[in-house]
DNA sequence: TCAGTTTCTGACCTTTCGGTCAAAATAAAA
DNA sequence: TTTTATTTTGACCGAAAGGTCAGAAACTGA
């Protein structure tokens, strides 16, 4: 599951998650050889290093690369420090392991654009997926933000392939869009960065937007607001037509998957 | 000129700048003693300061709060460290400085709501001022991002009191004209996430965009291709009428005082 | 049961960083 | 010139952080 771009160091280890209740040091109840996923060392091995995965977003999310510090993230995960060493050797190492997973995410929800034939649905499942990401993994965002925003020094490389790639990519197919008066003539890297902008302001700035909120998060129906205002906005904007009938969150491409 | 509702410590300052080439111990050649902002003990403070500030900004953009350190400072600013720590105690008090230079600048763009009528002009001035904060202090705006994603622990009492003000207020008169029917009907603090969120992108995730850019920063021409095209797609996207002849960079709200 | 392997962890080391200090240097006042 | 106030600076300190290590604990297979 895990594409490992930007990490290069050690321990692979997919991610399944039948995650129990408890998790450390459960003695082994019937430990069966055929299934060495699922019990014994390899379980807890893993179970460990989502918990470190988990606990390192979260403190990195809120303090930053240098912020964060290992102590911090052994404590959330509820292990000695020592031992976070021992699954992952080097701060950074974590830290590279942290921004893998969120790369992954985007990954998925940037496939909008090939699942869908006309401007409008790719749009508005575009963008929807990318506000569900920043409703479901606000963390994940907040590290990937902060990471640009100090020039990025972890995943430069990254962004001068992958990134570049993939972004060159859709520029052509709604370049083609435009040629084909489907939508009103932009430059489409630009509107690619509104669509970033807007979609990750709500994960990136969301204790602005709390804040602006009386103090409490958005609630559900908010949240769908913002999103359907995002999606008429910006439709609108480039000169798609939206019909106010059109439901928001269903997901118009043809693949019907959740966008995680 | 400066309003301080940040920063509680010492050492006022206006700025004023008639910043000659030289900056540090040249010999005093004929000191009047009528102009004490021009030489002497006090023009060396207050140039010493803003040079501090200056490099704080920049280190404090690129590294965070946390990331940053004195000596980075310092040597950015070509002072001993213990010389910045004279002139700001601790680094605290250094950044809230800097975050009060910011809130400032942020102000200022913040008028563009009073100053017009219509919100054809309103949304048009305040975007284009907001680009330009982007384009003029992407230093700043950086710090601010970086405030607000590691929640606010330094603006945290501004933004209960301050922003959360200014952002009523604005959302009053945006409903105003959504009832005068001179705008299609949105939620106004929706409005202006996406606002804030695409003009501010262009400073906070500018390293992102240069590396699309083929690793140069957008030129003056790109740049303003890239704001025309912000305000285009907003004022469509809210029902107000663009027309093509109209000048972008030209500010047509009242005051025609140059956005800094 | 027992040897071998893996995991766990308190104690410790080294480096870095924010901040202090006392003395030297410079400017202003008398 | 002498005195006083301000500024500059190298050297230093304590705290905190990343990372190591050796021995204890636990699991595995025979």
């Amino acid at each position: 599951m895990s594409t490992n771009i930007i990490c290069h160091s050690s321990s692979a280890g997919s991610s399944d998650g039948g995650s129990s209740g408890n998790s450390a040091r459960t003695p082994n109840q019937a430990p069966k050889p055929n299934e060495p996923s699922k019990r014994g060392r390899a379980k807890t091995r893993r179970d460990n290093e989502q918990l470190i995965l988990q606990a390192a977003e979260c403190i990195f999310a809120e303090h930053g690369f240098k912020g964060a510090t290992t102590s911090q993230i052994a404590k959330k995960a509820k292990l000695p420090k020592a031992n976070l060493h021992y699954y992952f050797p080097t701060k950074e190492a974590l830290y590279r392991k942290v921004i893998d997973r969120i790369f992954n995410i985007w990954l998925e929800a940037a496939s909008a654009f090939d699942d869908c034939e006309e401007p409008a649905d790719a749009f508005t499942c575009y963008i929807s997926k990318k506000m569900d990401i920043s409703r479901n993994h606000p963390m994940g965002s907040k590290v990937w933000a902060n990471e640009i925003l100090h020039k990025a020094p972890v995943i430069h490389d990254y962004m001068q392939t992958t990134l570049r790639d993939w972004t060159d990519n859709r520029v052509k197919i709604i370049q083609g869009w435009i040629d084909d008066g489907k939508m009103a003539p932009v430059n489409p890297k630009f509107l690619l960065y509104m669509i970033w902008a807007t979609t990750q302001h709500y994960a990136d700035f969301n204790y602005q937007i709390n804040t602006l909120n009386n103090g409490a998060p958005l609630t559900d129906e908010q949240f769908e607001e913002a999103k359907a205002q995002a999606i008429k906005i910006i439709l609108t904007g480039i000169g798609i037509p939206v019909g106010t009938d059109r439901s928001t969150d269903a997901t118009p491409c043809k693949s019907g998957e959740v966008p995680l």
